[in-house]
DNA sequence: TAATATAAAATTGGATACAATTTGTTGGAG
DNA sequence: CTCCAACAAATTGTATCCAATTTTATATTA
């Protein structure tokens, strides 16, 4: 999309951030510094200003002392997270409809397409990240970038928020929801597009168990079945 | 309202910060690391992570090798700055109305009485950092974090865009808007709140000259009217 | 005198060195 | 053998050092 060379610095903000995207760094993860310094072939002053930004995006944990670690979304933090998304990305959709071009309708439909192959093929990592990629892109038509930046921060958490949250045994499925939503943007039908984002994103918070508070770094919950069998057996 | 002792960093950031609210640093203002050193008695990695921070919340501009400034919010970063705000603080009226409690309630008159006082008193810098606090503050009563800091980051661009761009002899005036939007929140008048809120942030756009470019750090532009009167003089 | 080239000073960018803290290991007492 | 303490290794936090760039001052020439 755009040409312009990345510096080093945006670029290993990028791999760091696309991982989470993809899910390939799940919370909880720790990332030490040296290693992340072998790996992009930079020192520590690089490392820990990227770190930074990622804590501030609330996708990195700093932890002082210990060091950082990917974000865990506690179950409250999931819901203001979709709280969020519902209030920005249903309210820009005026702009939306209002600003969108025929490129723009062409490159969220590429998008989709992309997605829903990787979907088939059973590129889980490449679907998540589209998938996100779709609702970022699509917010960036409104040409509001303060709003278009929360968003882009929203759906990483989103991303974490599912990797800790999602309902067992959710397979990944083509439906049509975003065509759906580009073809409304498309026809100028505001409203019905609303109804779409509107459902669309409470399906998505719907496929999570956000009520069994399922913390997966409490150690003391996730062993109290066997350890109190352990008791009485 | 916090007893918790604040970290170095988290005091030197709020302390710039509070500067720029209070409009003790204009748009354009040189940062150099060397003197915030000084200031503050800490070294160039703190200060630098600091403005690092600022940056990302668009307060303060890092141009590559040259320092930092305080940023200068363009015309179309303003509309977009207010467009945001008003997306946001419109679309939490209703949590803040389902979730203000009385003390909610009576912190924000004593913001309210104290912004007033200082309109009164002819201390602006109070005022705008009061008036600034009131919306956070309000906002806060919504219980959603990330709205709530994007907020934070438009009050205090707000406050360079208004040093910038405020028509010129606008003087502070007491005015009942924030008074009769608590009002309207004690009371639960959802509706009636969201229209108060949306005058009122039209009214604050309106009381600047977007139309007219008016970068003041041009010095062309500053001297352009002197200039062209000596040379035809 | 005005303009330009050159040198000096100041400032920023990045890597390294050192201090502080945490984590892991070994040895000994009970 | 288990538990605890002391020591060692690893990791993070901060300050400092050096290189690269920009800004300012000076000198030279037309």
């Amino acid at each position: 999309m755009n040409g312009q060379p990345e510096t080093t610095d945006e670029w290993i903000y990028d791999q760091v951030f696309s991982a989470v995207l993809e899910q390939r760094l799940i919370p909880g993860a720790k990332l030490r510094e040296s290693e992340l310094c072998e790996v992009f072939g930079v020192s520590r002053t690089i490392i820990r200003r990227i770190l930074l930004r990622l804590s501030l995006d609330k996708v990195v944990e700093l932890r002082p002392n210990k060091g950082a670690v990917i974000a865990t979304p506690a179950a409250e933090d999931v819901r203001q997270i979709f709280a969020a998304r519902r209030l920005l990305e249903i309210g820009i959709i005026d702009e939306v409809c209002k600003y969108c071009t025929a490129a723009n309708t062409q490159s969220l439909k590429d998008i989709v397409a992309r997605e829903n192959s990787a979907i088939q093929t059973g590129n889980r990592s490449g679907a998540i990240r589209l998938a996100g990629e779709f609702h970022v892109r699509l917010a960036g038509v409104a040409r509001n970038k303060p709003i278009q930046e929360l968003l882009r921060q929203l759906v990483a958490q989103s991303s974490l928020a599912l990797a800790l949250y999602e309902a067992p045994g959710h397979l990944l499925c083509v439906d049509d929801d975003h065509i759906d939503i580009v073809d409304a943007v498309a026809a100028g039908e505001a409203a019905k597009c609303r109804d779409l984002m509107a459902r669309h994103l409470e399906k998505a918070e719907a496929e999570m168990r956000l009520d069994a508070p399922a913390e997966n770094n409490d150690l003391k919950s996730v062993f109290a079945e066997v350890i109190e069998a352990r008791a009485t057996g």
